[in-house]
DNA sequence: CTGCCGGTTTGACACAGATCAAGGTGGCGC
DNA sequence: GCGCCACCTTGATCTGTGTCAAACCGGCAG
């Protein structure tokens, strides 16, 4: 198994406690998921979890960045899903997944056997009931993403992409501009639904145009962020009719 | 307001007493429901809910059919949700939508105040139990719909969506393979991330082919459902090597 | 019966983004 | 320090689907 265990981090220390699925949790709540927790890591690469796989665990992410993916007959990929820390793995109440779970960057998981923790969620309404929140949230977020798929240009999707960094990590650590990208060109393109080759050229459009400005492949700052916005495709404010 | 009352049923009497919010209740919570309930009816092309507007009740729908719908600032439109009876609009814990609700035909709705709602929510977890698990097959479903948008062609868009009627049909009645479109061709287009032209032209192409056959612009037989699941694109089967 | 109108079909054409192909770059093992 | 390999960039060309435009169909009001 590609299985490597990790230090034990007692619950009420966990990094991702207000965020998880155990956000709501009292004291005692937390002591009993603290006795049937385990840690599980998996390298950048790895895969956590295919499609169709019997799901022997849930788990929450601690650290690190994971996709949830479908694939076509042909190879045709599309990213279904980003996974940061605190985000939750697996369904309660059902066998499998339909899609499959790699690790982007090295990831520890926070994982419950399946089968205990669907019994604690049937008697902890603190767990369901942030279950659904967490789920109604990533519902949300993919009925943005929808839209994006749907009906974004991709330079609006390369854009709205970028947006969404920004505000990841504006949210994180004070107004710093300077960002990392947390995935390839390839990974980039099976989020947004284009081709590494478009998400490349768009890239360099908007160097050239000098809305990024990059230090290597990876990094960047934004240096026109009205133009990035603007590009979005986006409803850019709160009601100024001009 | 475009609100018209609609005789009352009793919970227990409902026809989607099973299937929707309600479904895990027993008959005291249905009773407390049964309580604080009404109707509320929208005629086919009325909006229910427009984005950002208050959100004064969350509902169940009991008849008809609705969209859930995302516009960009030039117009380009994506549907992000097709609600059809016992599915639940609204989110408790949200004062606004962030996409229009517009009813696709006339409409009949089984409606609660948000607020007294919400109270309702925190205290019975057969509720929350089953919002949480809507919310989770709303998302398998908009992860296939990713899938869609982001790799199918034109073709393979349309047959799954025509599919899809198969497989809703059949689980309703008995084999019949006589079926109605229940969109137009503007609302398919706006599902599948299309054109009205190209949805035009792909229905065209599958009737020159025998793959359909149709007796007038909504109705239709399917002639061949083998090359119809071949024109999906998914995975055909389970498992045969071939 | 006639005319209108929303929904639909079909055609001609344009173009965004896919595909195919050829390098370029930088980090890491040896 | 050399060479490899994963990742990325850029160019040339192709094509599926959007756009624009015209006409068709069927139901309904008058």
């Amino acid at each position: 198994m590609n299985v490597l265990l990790t230090e034990r981090v007692k619950c009420s220390e966990c990094p991702i406690r207000h965020r998880a699925v155990c956000a709501r949790c009292d004291e005692n709540e937390l002591d009993i998921l603290d006795q049937i927790k385990s840690y599980r890591s998996f390298k950048a690469g790895e895969a956590i979890q295919w499609r169709g796989e019997e799901l022997t665990h849930v788990s929450s992410v601690v650290a690190g960045i994971a996709t949830l993916s479908k694939t076509l007959d042909d190879g045709r990929m599309q990213m279904v899903g980003l996974l940061l820390p605190s985000d939750f793995i697996g369904r309660p109440g059902r066998e499998t997944l339909d899609f499959d779970v790699v690790a982007t960057s090295d990831v520890t998981l926070c994982s419950f056997e399946r089968k205990p923790f669907e019994r604690l969620l049937a008697e902890t309404p603190h767990i369901s009931q942030r279950l659904a929140e967490m789920a109604m949230d990533e519902l949300d977020a993919a009925r943005d993403w929808m839209l994006l798929l749907g009906r974004k240009t991709a330079r609006e999707k390369l854009a709205t992409f970028i947006q969404m960094l920004v505000q990841r990590s504006s949210i994180e650590g004070s107004h710093i501009p300077n960002l990392t990208l947390p995935l390839t060109r390839e990974d980039i393109a099976s989020f947004l639904g284009l081709t590494l080759e478009t998400v490349s050229r768009q890239f360099t459009q908007f160097r050239k145009e000098g809305i990024l400005e990059f230090s290597d492949r990876r990094n960047f700052t934004v240096n026109d962020h009205a133009a990035l916005l603007d590009a979005t495709g986006d409803d850019a404010d709160g009601g100024v009719i001009t």
